[in-house]
DNA sequence: AGCACGCCGACT
DNA sequence: GTCGGCGTGCTC
């Protein structure tokens, strides 16, 4: 027998949570056209699937079975002409193993993006008279009736499919009738992503191309800042090296934006193209229009573009006509060739990690890629992560530390164990806060309230019996707006009227809890009438537009007072304001997170950033009771060592990462004894892996001390802990139970490969109750 | 993940 | 009896 010329078998993975790839054999039309990253339609169960082609063969691959291979059906319909390259594949693959993610999940990273597979079967839904619970005057008929109350119970609606089963031709009648009378109607649009995200997303305009707007004069690109003086002399030396080098550039928001620009267009002048990533659109906009302003032509990609825009962009990169890209964490996986550099500006920030499946962190997706195709790789930040502090100390990072002390502003620390919270507990403006404020108002200059906290969240509670409203659906509590007089769920967006009465004790004294943004508002509104004040957060800055608007109010000289939250920080505010006040600096510091304390102090920078410097008379408040809390001692001295060296001990004495590597295990499900028993055995089967394996070292190991189980408990090489199970800080999110355990262990290899393992063994058990086993590799929130 | 098959309760 | 819900297994 002669050997065919061309392969029989292929390997493809398929868009779907599984965990291996499916064997086809190459039909003989197809044969020579069917090679390593094409994307081809294949039959699947009942349906038909793109997957995508990952290796082939001659003959049957080991492990294929041998009998029932079905044939490639066709080409992928999406780009037939385009093959992914072994890169982005091989990409794709190092994400599901380094995240513990289905590979199908991951290839669609770096496949181009494309509108989701016509998904959009039509649905059925209820109108508002459908739903006006006695039925209409005119009488329905009974299959009428049936059919509108199967609708009504699903307010997502009902696909027709579902709908017309049985006696088509009555049903198909009824229905029509329904949509006559108005009581039903047909929606074609695909049901909404169950995000948190989405809610912010429908704002945004349409085709949602922001134009990138040149900076212009006030940007002082052309200045180099003193202390980045050396940047181009090394940049030059490191960027002739051609070899992957990264690096820590150190500095606040101006500086490493001048040592960006320099960096692009020196790798644009060697003929290397150039990433730059970021943690919030705004931002990726901000810089954009900075490059724009020294010449360039950078592109924008992240997740506020329409499908067809993204998918532009990503044809610019791929056929080379884009030389600079800025993006969100999705922008790693661009196809540029020949990158030079990858930039991760604020590289501490968390939205570089992505919270659905796979969970990959960007950060770190970007040093893979920088070392595989040997370019410089650049981690900015005005607050380094522990993580890059750690690897400068290592000596697996040059550090660049371009600050400049003479910008700090002048810092006040005012100790509120001295002050009693006002009865109707709102946040106590301290005598130094309003004097601060009216000073600022005397010299017509800008004062910024920064209150560390998501949202603003306040909330309600009960003066009699304490209890809080909280989410039907994910119990936790609700926050109180006051302005629209009503109360929206943290997690599911779901928003309500203002309750009249605890829900506990049915007591009619629900009042505000803590103080937000609006609080503060009021409070400086009603002590500085005559003051020009804006609020700046999620909710007044919903889209680039309301930015914009805000920043021309601004420039105008309309305002004095802004009160804002982390939103803030996406407007390029930095060095405007006189004064600048944190009236609840602790806020945030009790969440259960082990990183806290480190937000803490990154806010604090961040808002020390927000005010001038001292020498232009520049003035930042602290309101705390932690005075001698070690990010606050960090500021007031203005040596970043206290709070590093501090933080880093913590973390080391308590095993937390960058010390040791943490996986947080999630389980969920609608039953919640079901899901707690599930986490307890998830728990169970880790232990007796942990101990089989500790089993195993003690007998190699003739230090027995190596596993020994003291106080300390130093984690030695490979060895891993388990903690929990508890229900996770959430409990409940959209209508599901969590539970959560935590893995920490010396190697992420060794965690991994145990949860990984037992949570096969899981999934071969019962589903019932829609138990879900979850791995999240270095999670970054814990909330 | 998504789909089909198969087992149970509720309505006609 | 059937309809339709959910639990379970399987997909080359």
């Amino acid at each position: 027998m002669v050997a065919s010329p061309f392969p029989a078998y292929v390997d493809v993975v398929l868009p779907r949570r599984l965990h291996r790839p499916f064997t086809y054999t190459i039909p003989s039309e197809l044969k020579g056209r069917v090679v390593i990253g094409r994307s081809v339609v294949v039959p699947f169960g009942s349906q038909d699937l793109q997957g995508l082609v990952i290796a082939v063969y001659h003959r049957l691959p080991p492990g294929a079975p041998e009998k029932g291979l079905k044939a490639i059906r066709s080409l992928g319909a999406a780009s037939p002409d385009h093959l992914l390259t072994t890169d982005q594949i091989g990409l794709s693959h190092w994400v599901a193993e380094r995240y513990a993610a289905p590979w199908g999940q991951c290839i669609k990273l770096v496949l181009p993006p494309v509108d989701r597979e016509g998904r959009s079967q039509p649905r059925y839904v209820p109108t508002l008279q459908g739903l006006a619970s006695p039925s209409p005057v005119d009488a329905l008929g009974e299959t009428e009736r049936d059919l509108l109350a199967r609708v009504r119970r699903r307010p997502k609606g009902i696909m027709a499919t579902t709908l017309l089963k049985g006696d088509k031709p009555r049903t198909t009648l009824a229905l029509e009738a329904l949509l006559q009378k108005g009581l039903v109607v047909r929606c074609d649009e695909p049901v909404a992503p169950r995000t948190l995200s989405s809610a912010q997303q429908q704002g945004r305009p349409p085709g949602g191309a922001l134009p990138i707007e040149p900076l212009g004069m006030l940007d002082s690109l052309g200045l180099p800042p003193p202390e980045a003086m050396p940047w181009p002399a090394l940049l030059e030396r490191t960027l002739a090296k051609e070899t992957f080098t990264p690096i820590l550039v150190h500095g606040n928001h101006t500086t490493t934006r001048w040592c960006l620009a320099q960096a692009a267009q020196a790798t644009i002048r060697r003929g290397r193209r150039v990433l730059i990533l970021t943690g919030d659109v705004e931002n990726a906009c901000r810089l954009a229009g900075s490059l724009a302003s020294a010449g360039e032509r950078p592109m924008l990609l992240h997740s506020g573009l329409s499908t067809k825009a993204r998918a532009a962009v990503w044809k610019a990169a791929q056929d080379g006509s884009a030389m600079i890209l800025i993006g969100t964490r999705m922008a790693v996986f661009a196809p540029l060739e020949r990158l030079g550099l990858v930039w991760v500006e604020g590289e501490d920030d968390a939205s570089l990690k992505e919270e659905q499946v796979p969970r990959y962190h960007a950060r770190e997706v970007a040093h893979y890629r920088a070392s595989r195709e040997r370019a410089v790789l650049v981690l900015a930040s005005n607050h380094p992560s522990l993580e890059s502090l750690l690897a400068v100390q290592e000596g697996r990072m040059t550090a660049c530390v371009y600050r400049d002390p003479g910008q700090a502003p002048n810092v006040q620390v005012i100790d509120m164990k001295d002050y009693a919270r006002e009865s109707s507990g709102g946040t106590v403006l301290s005598p130094s806060l309003r004097e601060g404020i009216r000073e600022a108002l005397r010299q017509n200059a800008l004062s910024i309230l920064y209150l560390n906290r998501k949202g603003f969240a306040s909330v309600l509670h009960c003066g009699d019996c304490g209890a809080m409203p909280q989410c039907d659906a994910c119990s936790v509590a609700l926050t109180f707006f006051r302005r629209g007089n009503h109360v929206r769920c943290h997690y599911c967006g779901r928003t309500k009227p203002v309750p009249e009465h605890c829900p506990r004790c049915q007591s009619l004294k629900l009042e505000p809890v803590g103080s937000g943004t609006e609080r503060v508002e009021e409070a400086v509104r009603r002590m500085f009438p005559q003051a020009r004040v804006a609020r700046v957060d999620g909710e007044t800055i919903r889209r680039p537009v309301d930015a914009r608007a805000f920043n021309r109010l601004l420039a105008a000289g309309e305002l004095d007072v802004v009160i804002g939250t982390q939103m803030l920080f996406r407007l390029g505010l930095q060095g405007r304001a006189a004064f600048v006040a944190l009236p609840d600096a602790d806020a945030g510091l009790h969440v259960p997170d082990f990183r806290s304390a480190e937000r803490m102090y990154h806010a604090l920078r961040d808002a020390a950033d927000l005010a001038r410097p001292g020498c232009a008379g520049g003035r930042l408040l602290i309101q705390t009771r932690f005075a001698d809390h070690h990010a606050i001692m960090a500021l007031v001295s203005g040596d970043e060592d206290v709070f590093v060296k501090q933080e880093q001990a913590f973390r080391q004495m308590l095993q937390y990462p960058p010390w040791t590597c943490l996986i947080r295990l999630d389980v969920s499900g609608t039953l919640e004894p079901l899901v707690a028993q599930a986490a307890g055995r998830w728990a169970t089967l880790l232990r007796a892996q942990v101990a089989g394996k500790e089993k195993v070292n003690r007998g190699a190991s003739t230090d027995a001390s190596l596993v020994s189980e003291s106080v300390g408990q130093r984690l030695v090489s490979n060895q891993v802990v388990v903690l929990g199970p508890s229900p996770a800080p959430h409990a409940m999110a959209r209508g599901r139970y969590c539970w959560q355990i935590l893995v920490k262990s010396s190697s992420l290899d060794a965690g991994k490969e145990i949860a990984v393992r037992t949570r096969e063994e899981l999934e071969r058990g019962s589903r019932r109750g829609g138990l879900r086993y979850d791995i999240d590799v270095d999670p970054v929130s814990m909330a």
